[in-house]
DNA sequence: AGCGGTATGTGATTTGAATCACATAAGCGG
DNA sequence: CCGCTTATGTGATTCAAATCACATACCGCT
């Protein structure tokens, strides 16, 4: 019943209640733009939430984590771990910056509003994204709102204690400052494509071949998961919910891409390049 | 050595011929957006090129090179002190990142170019800043250019030898982050104001806001010098020469603000703010 | 002075995309 | 199954701003 890729499914136990064919189930279980570089959703949701970092499985994958033994039995002595619930705001812009957060297990929306209410979303930080560091090290208010998007596990890190466990380990400030190099490499991907990208389309045709870059590693087949609403994407791309709409059949008309469910194929991303102009 | 074919001058001989009074000469000598906190332009230009780190009259007022003595010490050790024509090109988007940047004297433009010609310029680095910091850390290649406007000095430090000086010293990576943070802090503005200030008029406004803001550090009077031609203000407020030139003389016959040769006025900040929305 | 190049000013025209205004569809909760 | 809410699809209309097409001004130079 479901040639559809995007359904997740457990193999082992079938633990998932959610048995469908249709992007629902993946949008309720907050499976946002894939940030689990070589593994498979599947895979994705027979993990549970550490219980601490020395035994955190997602530590190998992720840059900040993957300290040396020493460094890391003391970064798992520090902070507090936490779960938070869907929706719940971790920090929102202006906020004085007290806290360091590292995403242990979930989705994190990073957005900036502008007083008229206009959304940009930055990023969806998922397991091993480091939040809030910038604004800490900067000693200015949060630049950012951090909204969970699912139930998540987050560790919280008082800055202080931050800031001297990085005077103590060297290689963890290093760590820092390569989580803030990708950090603003991110940022700056955004601007570009805001700035030079004059066109709807071609704003959107790079946010989608960003996502498809980063969600298939190397793989010919250029395909991802894509359960953000159209409203969302809109506020990705700096565009309206309409255009996006539009364009996104425009582009499935014109054979660029596959969308069936949740997922999204790129058949021609020269295609989509060209626009980008 | 050399990166590319910049001229490298002798530091003792000529220094800058630069005299003058009147805004030409303000655009000639490149004194752009003046990153120099306190200082009054004419005090700008009676300072000369520092020899070497130690006795470096802009490190008090600098971020990064404002290090502890033994760690100075050290950082002067490292790196080759190099002068820069007028246009040199530092490094180019897209090159390998083997080097780490840190303007001396003088200014230079980050800036990054689509392929289809547009440009969007980032920053004005002046003394003090670090360039190439984030493409060498991710071990990404550049992911702007930076052309000296004006004669300057810079000194080049080779990846491995930078990154083996912030091991050495602790502090000297803290202030690595910081910096990153900064950068972070500025490309993430950028691009809200790309995203979110929907219209021209916005995004102008909040450009010379922030301008603003950074040039008269507390003063009641908002008044800087901006040198830049419409077109390179359009690049960055991204939008079209045409409508900078219509909209600065729109907002001075709105008497919002003033222009007298280079330098601009911002008489009601409140007004251009709220066109910021 | 006179010249050539770049920077700026301003109208007229065109256009991409936001906005408005609905219709349709799809979860979700009882 | 039935409404309620939230997402998506599509036309019609509007509007800001890019583009085009010049005129003017200003600078540095010989």
């Amino acid at each position: 019943m479901r040639e559809d890729g995007a359904v997740v499914e457990d193999p082992e136990a079938g633990a998932l209640e959610v048995v469908e064919t249709d992007e629902s189930s993946a949008r309720r279980s907050g499976l946002y733009l894939s940030q689990s570089r070589g593994r498979t959703m599947a895979e994705f949701h027979t993990h549970h939430p550490p219980e601490d970092c020395l035994n955190c499985e997602h530590r190998h994958l992720r840059m900040f984590c993957n300290l040396t033994p020493e460094a890391l039995r003391d970064f798992d002595a520090i902070g507090i771990m936490m779960n938070h619930a869907r929706g719940a705001k971790l920090f929102s812009e202006g906020d004085v910056a007290r806290n360091v957060f590292i995403v242990c297990f979930g989705q994190v929306k990073i957005s900036s509003t502008s007083r008229d209410g206009k959304t940009m979303i930055l990023k969806i930080a998922g397991p091993g994204d480091l939040m809030g560091l910038s604004a800490v090290l900067a000693n200015v208010p949060h630049e950012v709102t951090a909204e969970a998007l699912e139930p998540c596990q987050v560790k919280t890190i008082r800055k202080q204690e931050f800031v001297d466990f990085l005077g103590r380990h060297g290689i963890a400030s290093m760590h820092a400052a390569q989580a803030l190099s990708g950090e603003y490499l991110t940022v700056f991907h955004d601007a570009k494509r805001l700035a030079l990208s004059g066109s709807a389309a071609g704003r959107l045709a790079r946010l989608l071949l960003d996502w498809g870059r980063s969600a298939s590693n190397g793989k010919p087949e250029i395909r991802f998961t894509m359960a953000l609403t159209h409203e969302e994407i809109a506020n990705m791309a700096g565009t309206s919910r309409e255009t996006v709409t539009r364009l996104l059949n425009q582009f499935r008309r014109d054979q660029w891409i596959t969308i069936k469910g949740a997922s999204m194929t790129i058949v021609k991303p020269d295609q989509l390049e060209r626009l980008t102009a």
